[in-house]
DNA sequence: CTAAGTGCAAAATGTTTGCATACTT
DNA sequence: AAGTATGCAAACATTTTGCACTTAG
């Protein structure tokens, strides 16, 4: 489950290239597959599903369960210009699909929490808050 | 989308007695077969899906779609109980895909923290915390 | 040369649907 | 009798996997 891609292939520079020239843009797997379809440069699907887990444990996409039932969506993130090594919190507004960054000291709370009173050591780069923004609430 | 049951069928009213067994526990569709098949006292899956529809538009249970890859939870929701106030927080486990619930105050204070401080209105149903569970870290 | 990546087709999952039969009212 | 409900099997949609082949380092 945790995959981590080593060699530069052409496959994985069309995928990174395909989300950094969509910012804030979330798409499907099937979505991404069709693109390359119709650009006559198809890349297989298991390759497409493989390469998304990977950029997801990357950080560079984020992966969206709008609801169980519809396809999974993906966005690119971002390098932002904090400092990296600060964790960064996700929040995901149900209605208007805000990305909300947070840098808390509170949130980083809950990890050592959950680690030590469940036993259940946090990822905080795949873990999405979803609810609704201020504005959308 | 829309469906309630009309008529009072043995294959409904079995359901409906299995749910309030287990007021609080997660459930899915494939958990309610299997029950029912180990009873000797077979559903046809058809019927369960049509079923759990049914019962979800009747507000009779909840359903959770926790995440997009494992099937969706069913939860029934006690009549009366003007404090379901129950909030289930969730957390899955990225190397065995386990799911844990946890009923949890500490948590709960995440949603208000967010609340307050980023203007964010937590959904606790649709927020998965993504990690490692005991066993696997 | 070797480990990693690719892509096809097939499998696995979870859920829905078509339809003939059985049951409720 | 008329309209629902049932349950089987087949259809679906999404994602994963097995495996032979290719490629990056």
């Amino acid at each position: 489950m945790n995959s981590r891609s080593q060699y530069k292939t052409k496959q994985r520079e069309m995928l990174l290239g395909y989300f950094e020239a969509v910012p804030g843009v979330h798409v499907t797997a099937g979505d991404v597959c069709e693109y390359f379809k119709s650009q006559k440069a198809p890349i297989g699907q298991s390759t497409i599903y493989r390469h998304l887990e990977s950029l997801v444990d990357e950080g560079i996409i984020k992966k969206y369960n709008i609801d169980g039932n519809s396809p999974a969506c993906f966005e690119y993130v971002k390098p932002n210009s904090h400092k990296d090594t600060e964790i960064c919190f996700h929040c995901k507004c149900e209605k208007c699909g805000k990305l909300i960054h947070l840098h808390c000291d509170e949130l980083k709370a809950v990890g050592v929490h959950l680690n030590g009173e469940h036993g259940f050591k946090l990822d905080p780069v795949r873990t999405v808050f979803y609810g609704l923004c201020e504005n959308c609430r």
